[in-house]
DNA sequence: ATGAACCTTCCAGTAAGATGGAAGGTCAAG
DNA sequence: CTTGACCTTCCATCTTACTGGAAGGTTCAT
């Protein structure tokens, strides 16, 4: 199949599989006669597993690492372990970083609903923030 | 005060006050007459307004409208709190989206914590994404 | 007079994951 | 024969908030 039914069939651009390729995500496929790519069909269930590594938080770089051990002929299943157990720890960073700045926001936001405008003095930006 | 006390005094670096002047976010102050900028005191404050803006979460372009808006004479309140309660909307998606990724990516870990390599097979990637 | 510590401008690059466009080749249908 | 839908490469751009470095001017202490 040619990159653009590939990338029908995968819910992606064209554009987008060759930046994959370029990132090594998928290897560069044969070539017919006339220079198009030409993708064998074990390729839409590697990047299904793109997208669903994608949807698990990875980076693009995360998801070569995995192919990359796997193209090896290694079971990534040790690596990919370790990899969900960071992206896990650093949601929890996130999350809870999220969750205090949402209150800061919060208590900001509320005081500005006050209209007390006389309050707000021109010598100062503004006395929410 | 030149730029490099100014930058002592707030917390950032020359670089970044030179990159802040940029942005718009604070004036071009005058040269002195070797050229150098030379800051009054009112520049603190206000730079101690930007690194509260983000730490409200606030993108360096919002901070300048604020200033831009106070700048002109006129009171930022109104669009502060608009500012304010966009942003607590947006941590709110964005902390849902985050939770919901957590529960995701927790059970793909909890599940390739099951040594049972027996089931990772070679036509795969991984069993666990 | 010389070295350190400032300052200046300008240009380039970083992460991440694409996206847009130009200029051109290929192929099938009408 | 031409139109339209594909495909190719390469280069630039987007976002955000800086950061690095080159090449050079200024000031102060020793």
């Amino acid at each position: 199949m040619r990159i653009g039914e590939l990338a029908a069939v995968t819910g992606t651009t064209a554009k987008t599989l060759r930046f994959y390729e370029s990132a090594g995500l998928i290897p560069p496929p044969h070539r017919s006669p006339n220079g198009y790519r030409e993708y064998s069909d074990d390729m839409v269930s590697r990047l299904d597993f793109v997208r669903r590594g994608q949807s698990a938080g990875l980076s693009l770089a995360q998801i070569a690492e995995i192919l990359h051990l796997r193209d090896e002929g290694r079971s990534p299943c040790a690596h990919v372990e370790t990899l969900l157990a960071e992206r896990l720890e650093e949601l929890d960073r996130q999350i809870s970083d999220l969750l205090e700045l949402r209150e800061t926001v919060a208590k900001l936001h509320e005081s500005s609903r006050s209209p007390d405008s006389s309050l707000c003095r021109p010598d100062q930006v503004c006395r929410y923030i």
